[in-house]
DNA sequence: ACCTCGTATTCTAGCGCTAGAATAGGCCTG
DNA sequence: CAGGCCTATTCTAGCGCTAGAATACGAGGT
């Protein structure tokens, strides 16, 4: 009955307007949502049969296509968009735990040559910086608030990241305090 | 080539100390990495078989069991031990966008009756305050620094993201200027 | 009329992983 | 020494997903 994260998105693309197949991976893509949601190609009509399956989207129609085969448009059932917010809502609520990957590969630093891990924490420290540039940039100041929070978020989080790394590098060893 | 999180994790196990299925499991859920990696039971032989088949480990003999079957317990090869090493220094220093179901929620945030909605965010506080309290609780000032990293790398995100949820739930509505 | 090009969907094979049951073997107890 | 029990591993079926090829169809050029 849950929806993944990827379904969610999707149906809630659907739930802001119906649309036909090609017409979500051309959103997709046009808003850069391929990094980050990785919903492939392929994935977008499989998703689409499961959620049509499930009852909470239905084809409403085929759409005079503008050249080439007919499209197939779909759009929320009333089901659907009562999923789609109590799932937007349990996702909001929910913490989840992550142990992203960089963690595991803390968690072996002692295999690590030092030098080598040095230079790993300053090629991760040149990422951040440049993420953090990337986020600044296409944050748009006019952009509706519930789309602000969002970069909010992620700068929040890539920035605690950042001041993390700033102080591990300078004293990869020693212990420090707590705050 | 690549190990996969849980791959490099089960891998970093083995480098530690050569063990068997079992162990790792016993190991894994009393380090609580059970919550974080997502290895299931069954996965661990799993696992296990596909790293023997590309090589990173071997069987190092059966050890004598306590009683019942005999156990196979595996140790990296050097291969492995190499691989191990690679793995967890691109884990370091490669930044994976991570765009969590929270932020999938919030996307859809104009579908969450308002009230629902602030609800699920003082859930979400509830839970976060907790976490924090659980992993401070958790993060033992006597353990090694390159554990100590891993802890202070949670704590930071949570309590980034902390303030940005009391921020949002200040003014829900309200677009903020930037820092 | 035919052919090609651009749009859009569907199909197929197969990979990675998981749950859960089945299996295996030694010890201990009566 | 039969039976149960605990430790460990292996097997099996199947799900979810993906890449990539195959298909379908109309418009416009020649």
């Amino acid at each position: 009955m849950d929806l993944t994260p990827a379904e969610l998105t999707l149906l809630g693309l659907l739930v802001e307007a119906p649309r036909h197949g090609y017409e979500l991976e051309e959103v997709i893509t046009a808003r850069g949502l391929r990094e980050w949601t990785e919903i492939g190609f392929s994935s977008i009509y499989y998703l689409l049969g499961r959620l049509r399956d499930r009852g909470l989207i239905a084809e409403a129609g085929s759409d005079g296509p503008a050249r080439g085969k007919a499209r197939k448009v779909f759009a929320p059932t009333p089901d659907g968009v009562r999923a789609c917010a109590r799932a937007a809502e349990e996702a909001v609520a929910t913490l989840r735990p992550v142990f992203p990957p960089v963690l595991v590969g803390l968690a072996n630093q002692p295999v690590i040559p030092p030098e080598r891990l040095r230079a790993a924490l300053a090629r991760r420290a040149e990422a951040l910086a440049a993420k953090i540039a990337e986020v600044r940039a296409a944050a748009r100041p006019d952009a509706p608030p519930f789309v602000r929070v969002i970069f909010d978020y992620s700068l929040g989080q890539l920035e605690a990241e950042q001041r993390w790394l700033a102080a591990y590098r300078g004293e990869p060893d020693a212990p420090r305090r707590e705050a």
